[in-house]
DNA sequence: GGAGGGATTGTTAGCGTTCACAGACAAGTT
DNA sequence: AACTTGTCTGTGAACGCTAACAATCCCTCC
């Protein structure tokens, strides 16, 4: 009759009156103190086991200050890009063994930001991954509320923050280069939008490439990463003899040019030779299978939270320059020799 | 020299202080109890802004019981599906005042979800939201933690939880019909991968939509979402003069199946029509433009929410059968009438 | 003209941990 | 034999907040 049916979770001092010892000789068990007798640590953690006791992460954080969860901002998480990275920072959380509390903003302007984080702060997150494409971000991560560590991806040269990347000038230079190699007398590259950052990159790295080449630099023709934005581009470009190379700033773009082109009767390669950027899953089936820069988000992921749990261990004011990752040209059907 | 410089985050009792009130008048106000003097609300508020004051979110929770804070268990998957539906329940979530904390399991397997739930319980979760497309998800749910309101997405005959998810059937239904409707004498179906409770709902609609209207119900063949798998679909069926019309159980899947009727040219829709399922952002882009079914994962997100606060305000054991969420028909080119 | 009652505010306990410090005990020193 | 050292363990106080109750105050009413 002392135990009516109490299905209230057990919590520290439970187990430390079933095991016989001080609340914080519990403590001291669960979180690995050197100075414990084994054989007391035995008896703890059998009594944990029998009592399926989990420690309060809510108490945990309040006591200590240290709490086991990272903040993301995040963008728009239906594009590729976005979602494999917050995919990327997940996993690699979770194989340190941190949790992710997310917050994605419509807008990266200074106040969504901040709103983001002070969100996350309350919620005492450790550090927080800052998931910034947009060339704004800079001035909008400029003044964060300070006390708290972060890493951003992708936000250029915002300099104030530790910053992850892929490097898309020489994502870019591949792909014109490529596009040269098989003999195209210029490429022509329908851009992403002028307010992300990678956007700016890859249509700066194309022009670079093709003046260092020598070779003309044709106008630069408007997109929006959509399909929709590819296509209409593509029904511009469609009718240009002087087009023989297109580099998309990225795979949905080429599928809307595909689109367009096949419309026109333009044929790829034959007619035209199309790379684009970050090898989504369906690249390889679209007709043709396209050549594109592969992104390797997973390692992204890895290499922000391993820059954040550096930077939670020594909080050091220096923002150390990690490399950024190297892309990869993956080769298919949608490229080929120029026609004499 | 009474203030060094300590950029110690203001908390409850320097707002009190400051405002010449105790903690729990600032508490009071706050949390918007009703009585407390209009006079001394405006003294707290305005201390609360002058000393940027923000509530400690740990604290909160481990005070009173409830956080603001919801779990949501998904998937190793950047489909589009599961990522537009984390996105539609996080955008819910932020509009009703909830932080959103994620674990993305590999597999859906019993101790998977297990592990995540302790992992969301240990951070004293209000509630969680499990994204379980699966088919052994109804298994792994049976022995929840209980105690912890739950809601899932899309799982079918769990009955255990409180469920949402899109009506497949009606979906299926709908690309069947329109194949029929345009005269095909019977529709062949790429189907998803079998341990998807989506993929088995739309083969099975197809199935029955194609007896009830006395058309022969060709064999099935197998996919996996991808659309490799779709691509070898339609290296089977390319070649098969029985074959006038395709449903695909997604989009990826009919991307391939155009890429491979392509190769072989098969003439979409002279040859074939076909009809794929999500309505993804490129179908629109596809060659020809797919006919798709499109679901709403916004307004899934939303019902999951609005389902899951009711649950904890009143929690009830009675699970609350939602109605399913109506899925649309999205007519484009790759969908026409039969050949004579 | 003091009792009854609602509005407003303060006081005291926790919530479940960790931290800082202090005991207790055994072993090694002088 | 008294002292130092180190290992192991326990005690009490935070951490920042909410809950429950108690204390005031100001009216209204008979």
């Amino acid at each position: 009759m002392d135990q009516p049916s109490p299905p209230r979770p057990a919590v520290m001092i439970d187990v430390a009156r079933l095991a016989g010892v001080s609340h914080q000789t519990v403590s001291r068990v669960l979180n690995g103190h050197p100075s414990v007798r084994t054989e007391t640590r035995e008896r703890v953690l059998t009594a944990v086991r029998q009592l399926n006791y989990r420690p309060n992460a809510l108490a945990r954080g309040l006591a200590g200050r240290r709490s086991r969860v990272l903040g993301v901002v995040s963008f728009d998480t239906i594009l590729y890009g976005p979602a494999a990275t917050l995919l990327g920072v997940e996993r690699a959380a979770r194989a340190a063994g941190y949790g992710i509390s997310i917050v994605t903003l419509e807008q990266l302007d200074h106040d969504g930001v901040g709103d983001a984080l002070s969100a996350l702060a309350e919620q005492s997150v450790a550090g927080v991954v800052i998931i910034a494409p947009f060339t704004n971000a800079a001035a909008a991560l400029r003044s964060l509320p300070d006390g708290i560590p972060a890493v951003v991806v992708e936000a250029g040269m915002s300099g104030a923050l530790p910053a992850i990347s892929v490097d898309q000038v020489a994502g870019a230079k591949l792909a014109v280069q490529h596009l040269l190699d098989l003999g195209h007398s210029t490429v022509w590259h329908v851009r992403g939008p002028q307010n992300w950052l990678e956007a700016r990159d890859r249509e700066t790295a194309w022009r670079s490439t093709l003046e260092k080449a020598g070779a003309p630099v044709p106008p630069v023709i408007d997109g929006d990463w959509s399909a929709r934005s590819g296509y209409q581009a593509g029904l511009r470009l469609a009718g240009d003899p002087r087009v023989s190379a297109v580099f998309c700033a990225n795979d949905q773009q080429a599928l809307g040019l595909l689109r367009a082109f096949h419309e026109r009767d333009v044929r790829v390669p034959g007619d035209v030779s199309i790379v684009g950027f970050d090898d989504i899953p369906e690249a390889e089936f679209m007709s043709p299978p396209l050549t594109t820069i592969r992104q390797d988000f997973d390692e992204v992921g890895r290499r922000c939270l391993a820059m954040l749990l550096d930077l939670l261990d020594a909080p050091t004011d220096a923002t150390p320059a990690a490399p950024r990752v190297a892309p990869a040209l993956v080769t298919r059907a949608s490229t080929g020799p120029a026609q004499r």
